[in-house]
DNA sequence: GACCCTCCCCTTAGGGGAGGGTC
DNA sequence: GACCCTCCCCTTAGGGGAGGGTC
């Protein structure tokens, strides 16, 4: 039998570690004094107490060692936990990746101006974002052929510029609206509940413009631009709202993001 | 401005997230509310939020995030923080390998046997592992050969044996003697305070056979061999004190680990 | 005089409520 | 009726004491 200290001493176990590890379960001593409460440790002790050192040594949580009672099964437990922290070190190389990626695109250069654009109707599809959570790219360009076809089935002639709007509708649920300018103003008899039609009227708009590789973009995340249009318009005292800002998707990968300005609110310089 | 909620769906950061960071000073919303205390958030914000939750991504503690002000702080941060990863995956790496070491050491089997063995005059070189304490083989060497000579010098003549055996001196500091057998017991008037003369006197033995490879032997942990023997002293109701035991250290690489039974204590079996 | 005991507080980064105002 | 607020408790694996017996 050995005192606590000698049993540390023995396991390389910190005294600290050895009445966690008892009152935890883990590893209670052979003996403990009533009256004392003095802990005494058992050689027999001693192998069970190397391997569960062996094995926090390498942080392997006290929840798996309930598992371990001899040297095999120390073995096992080892493995296992080396294949968990392998393929979590997987997960923090892809982890890191995404977040210089981020980084960089938020670094990019976004060039900021002011434009008149002329009258545009257009076609849009609502897709509710909650549903369709799982926001791939190829998803979205489905989305777009389906418009474009829905498009010329009702008559209208796309003109090939298209956007997307972020809103919330009045059920509190986040809505993506796909546009698509076309040629003239659509009849609204042809609208359902997934898509609507409309007229952009004449305006002045704020755009920026980014120019980075489409690539780079981490999906899910707001697009640099959109913190570039939205740092622009609070620093003019305007609105931020998302469901203001238009983002236009480039045929050459670019893409714009605009927001109308306000008739006669912010006078040429 | 932004609600807390609508700060944590554009950046996506938990509001629990933002709470902790306005009370850490992180990222601290550019009003309050006096009356209700309502976080407001700013567009300017969300550019440093995104750098805030990207590094986050990455396990970036908070308190490197402090140094994070704009794109170029925050791949800074980002790169410093994946270099640490990196050096503490290799740190990991050797770990796992030590505790795979320290786990077989354990599974190898060890034989147990008794023996009778004849009286062993012997010279023992005292060693404080407090002070020279990392025990690497090398220094162990080194304390052998010194040993050896001084042996030659004082007129005895070592027959090969060697062992050692760990002790607590007086002065409550562990002491390692290294001991080498030889043929005739030596004049006590050659002892100083760094070594002893003795006889081991005609005695039964209880033995403990490792034959792994001493190799794999992960140093400064009680060995193998060690542990069973402590293990069959307790078992047969013995003193299980270290310093009842030598470890001899064979020529093949072999460790033998011996502790002297009491005289007529274990009647043959 | 070392050793050992039992509290008790502390560390990371929030998550999960509860209870009660606010938009 | 969602949103937001402020507590408060909880999680890992012990480390660092304090205050008081024990070998």
């Amino acid at each position: 039998m050995f005192t606590i200290g000698e049993f540390a001493q023995l396991t390389g176990i910190t005294v600290k570690a050895l009445h966690h590890y008892d009152e935890v379960g883990l590893l209670r001593p052979a003996e403990v004094d009533p009256a004392t409460r003095y802990r005494r440790y058992a050689a027999v002790q001693l192998r069970h107490a190397l391997l569960v050192r062996a094995l926090r040594e390498v942080d392997v949580p006290l929840s798996e060692l309930a598992d371990v009672v001899d040297e095999a099964s120390a073995l096992v437990v080892l493995e296992r936990h080396r294949a968990n922290l392998l393929a979590a070190r997987e997960v923090q190389d892809l982890a890191h990746e995404r977040a210089g990626e981020v980084i960089q695109s938020l670094a990019t250069k976004t060039q900021v101006h002011v434009r008149e654009v002329s009258a545009q109707p257009f076609i849009g599809a609502i897709i509710d974002l909650d549903e369709s959570s799982s926001n791939d790219e190829s998803g979205m360009e489905d989305e777009f052929s389906a418009l474009y076809a829905t498009t010329i089935k009702f008559g209208g002639q796309p003109t090939g510029e298209l956007w997307t709007t972020l809103r919330s509708s009045e059920v509190e649920t986040l809505e993506l609206v796909i546009c698509l300018a076309v040629d003239r103003p659509l009849e609204v008899g042809i609208a359902d509940s997934a898509h609507e039609l409309g007229e952009l009227p004449f305006r002045r708009e704020i755009v920026t413009d980014w120019v980075g590789n489409q690539a780079d973009l981490v999906d899910g995340l707001l697009h640099p631009a959109v913190v570039k249009i939205l740092e622009e318009l609070e620093a003019r005292g305007l609105s931020t709202r998302l469901d203001s800002i238009r983002q236009i998707n480039k045929p050459d990968g670019g893409v714009e993001v605009a927001s109308a300005l306000p008739a006669m609110s912010c006078p040429e310089r």
